[in-house]
DNA sequence: AGCGTGCTTTACGTTAACGTAAATGTAACG
DNA sequence: CGTTACATTTACGTTAACGTAAAGCACGCT
């Protein structure tokens, strides 16, 4: 029989998500995963893997691991509340935000960037102009 | 007269480029300027405030100051080798797909989160349906 | 002489998210 | 019972780019 609840071994839990066992104890030691601890041995819950998902989804979107553990306390404690829902959409929001003002910068140092490397290739093709004779074609 | 040939004193190197001194003197220490010594203070020249322009602009781009600092000295030993001028191109283009990269890798979480808000808003919606009567129009 | 201002050096502190090494445990296999 | 495989805890190390505190010159003014 599956006497395994549902649960998973770390290192079955890394080969899944694709993370360390180092990662993953950093993340109990941070309170983000709680798994069952069968003797010393950490048993990770289906809970737990829900949990990992929504971290990992939360590093993607630039959350640091202490601003997704306050995000993941708020719905342990009452995941129904509206108001926790509410107050996690403004955090979400203000992320965005912060996340296309940092898309525009980039996309502005990508256009001075392109800008520069034009400049360069025109340097090396003033050098690159064999004096052959006067003017250059073809 | 005049009698700073042209030089800085580190405050008005600061105020120029607004960084602190802490800034000018950490470049200092790894290599990136070469004030002038006169006595124990330092005289910002021309050359440096050139040099601090690209640092910044490096620092924009991306590039550690470790990077900045192999590229600027490539220049000072020769400026007017074309063959450095040709991998600092290279070097140039690779960070450029690497910014290009991350763009797109922000792009997707962007529409990742925006997809989220959404889903978090219908939540929001769902419940905020008043029970008055069945349906609900206006 | 005393004071204020601006500059200096030295050197430890900060932050995030793990990496990595060392020593130990334990369960199952043969 | 010895070995192998996988797990655990503890705790110091890493990286970048400065921040910040402490303590002390050096100059000019009063």
């Amino acid at each position: 029989m599956t006497d395994s609840l549902d649960t998973l071994s770390i290192r079955q839990m890394c080969d899944a998500f694709d993370v360390t066992p180092r990662t993953l104890r950093f993340y109990e030691a941070k309170e983000l995963l709680f798994p069952i601890r069968l003797g010393t041995r950490r048993l990770f819950t289906r809970a737990d893997r829900a949990r990992l998902t929504l971290i990992l989804r939360g590093k993607r979107f630039g959350f640091s691991l202490e601003d997704i553990r306050q995000l993941l306390a708020m719905y342990e404690r009452d995941g129904s509340n509206q108001a926790q829902l509410l107050r996690t959409l403004e955090i979400a929001k203000d992320r965005l935000a912060q996340m296309e003002a940092q898309r525009a910068e980039l996309d502005l140092a990508i256009d001075d960037l392109k800008t520069q490397l034009t400049e360069g290739e025109k340097m090396i093709a003033a050098f690159n102009t064999p004096p052959t004779q006067e003017g250059s074609a073809q």
